[in-house]
DNA sequence: GATAATTCCTCTAGTGACTAGAGCTACAAG
DNA sequence: CTTGTAGCTCTAGTCACTAGAGGAATTATC
């Protein structure tokens, strides 16, 4: 039986944090001591463990509350689970593309600028008018 | 002089984010007309672009705000804007680290389920255990 | 000029995934 | 037995908005 604490210890996951995905089912309400504080059990540590690593794969929320729900049906094709992670890796793949155009355009800005005054600055000038971009972002 | 979705149309900040701009400190407090409607004019349509602009690649409000300040002061030295553009490079590019970290082991994860029961899934298998992971994330 | 449709106002609350703090209780070590 | 740490619940704050309520002003139509 390991206190809140402890499993906080073992898997990483702060305090607080492990209340909040109690909050959002994402963990079974945990037995209580006499005293009304959380009881835990190897499977919890394993639970607990699952969800940090999605989490640090960046799935949300509902993402692994559907994840959770499906390995408890071992019998049932793996078809979903695959498709939320193929939704996260496309989600991904959106992202490193909207930052690269900005990385982009901010390299190319910041290249542009003398680094004199304000009033020459080439920052600035390129923050006014997006038409001075090279593309959309 | 301009309504407050005149402005809106212009500029293509939605009527609240205008408002909240305002409350931010982002923009000054418009004149309003008899009925207390916000009254714009020219000068706040370039304040408002340039706001929508550094929005757009991804500078957070503090920063838009020091800029802003900045740019009043023509004759300062510009290396306080550049600083902050690149401060904002830096944390873009990591970013995309971050990401492509995330992608790399999605695509392999993904890669190697063969798609039959849950029981089998690679991918529930590889959340549960980031020992199966090729780095760190 | 009356009426209707649209736009505007302020204020509050919700988003996601936590985090911080207040005020209180339980438990472990010395 | 006292002290210190850890736990409890509940509320509110983070960021940059967005949605909605309930009401007033403006614009368009007749
Ligand atoms: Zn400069
Ligand atoms: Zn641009
Ligand atoms: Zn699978
Ligand atoms: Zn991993």
């Amino acid at each position: 039986m390991l206190s809140i604490g402890d499993l906080s210890k073992r898997t990483g996951v702060k305090v607080p944090t492990i209340r909040y995905y109690e909050q959002m089912g994402l963990i079974e309400a945990a037995e209580r001591s006499e005293g009304n504080q959380r009881r835990y059990e190897r499977n919890d540590l394993e639970r607990l463990a699952f969800i940090r690593h999605a989490r640090d794969l960046g799935l949300d929320i509902p993402a692994i509350r559907e994840l959770i729900a499906l390995s408890q049906h071992p019998d049932l094709p793996c078809a979903n689970a695959d498709r939320i992670a193929a939704d996260h890796l496309t989600a991904v793949r959106e992202k490193i593309e909207k930052l690269k155009k900005l990385e982009h355009e901010l390299e190319r800005i910041i290249s542009h600028c003398d680094g004199h005054s304000i009033e020459d600055c080439y920052v600035i000038r390129a923050l006014s008018d997006h038409g001075l971009c090279e593309g959309e972002h």
